[in-house]
DNA sequence: TATGTTTGTTCTACAAATACGAAAATTGGA
DNA sequence: TCCAATTTTCGTATTTGTAGAACAAACATA
């Protein structure tokens, strides 16, 4: 896998942060996945696989200004790129065509009994 | 990256499979989705993909009888089981879900100009 | 203005998934 | 029996995914 795919994982990242828009920043992120997938997701994951993105060119960030709640350093914002729109876009394109190509039979005889 | 989770390479297996139903083996899975996505692959990962995935349940295989061309080994015809069928179409429903909550401002936005 | 608490990010290490290509295994034909 | 054509297997390298501890910065309050 080259230096421009996109790996599963980044790939979910990616489209929260596009949902979470303009508030995605590593915890929120998180929290987010967490509810939209049910699947647990440590801090960690997150803010490696934003990294790789923002190194791939599909996201870039800035810091935040300090915000006046209580504790907290400034959060890093991160926005989707025009490049990383198109990334998405293809990928989905893509899934889409895929799916409509597989002939009905193939997923109807996925088969129920096994002996 | 847990056990039952769909990597990227893999769910693009498992489509590929569908679509090439009942005629799918390594070979002409490696070519069908250099066809469809002008991305270069080694036989070698088309392979070990498959035999991921037979582990996790979501493809079976058989043995089809020798051909009468020339050469070759027999094939091992690859096809969806019903599990398989259900991780496809989760998958796919969480992403068609997440691209619909994403705001057009947030892909609008991205940005054009970077200096 | 020192200290504790809270919210966030970075760093480091490791596990799992994916990529590659050479080697081995079959099969029909010469 | 040997050869040519296919296809799978296998060993290894690289990329991604996961985890959590360490570190940092902001606010509160005394």
């Amino acid at each position: 896998m080259k230096g421009t795919q996109l790996g599963e994982f980044e790939e979910l990242v990616l489209l929260i942060v596009g949902v979470l828009y303009p508030e995605a920043y590593g915890l929120s992120i998180r929290e987010e996945i967490i509810n939209q997938t049910k699947r647990k997701v440590a801090i960690g994951a997150v803010h490696s696989a934003l990294s790789r993105l923002a190194e791939k060119g599909f996201l870039e960030s800035n810091l935040a200004d300090a915000t006046h709640e209580r504790g907290g350093r400034r959060k890093r914002l991160f926005t989707i790129t025009a490049e990383g729109k198109r990334a998405l876009e293809k990928n989905h394109e893509l899934r889409n065509s895929l799916f409509s190509q597989i002939p009905d039979v193939a997923l109807k005889l996925a088969r129920v009994v096994s002996f």
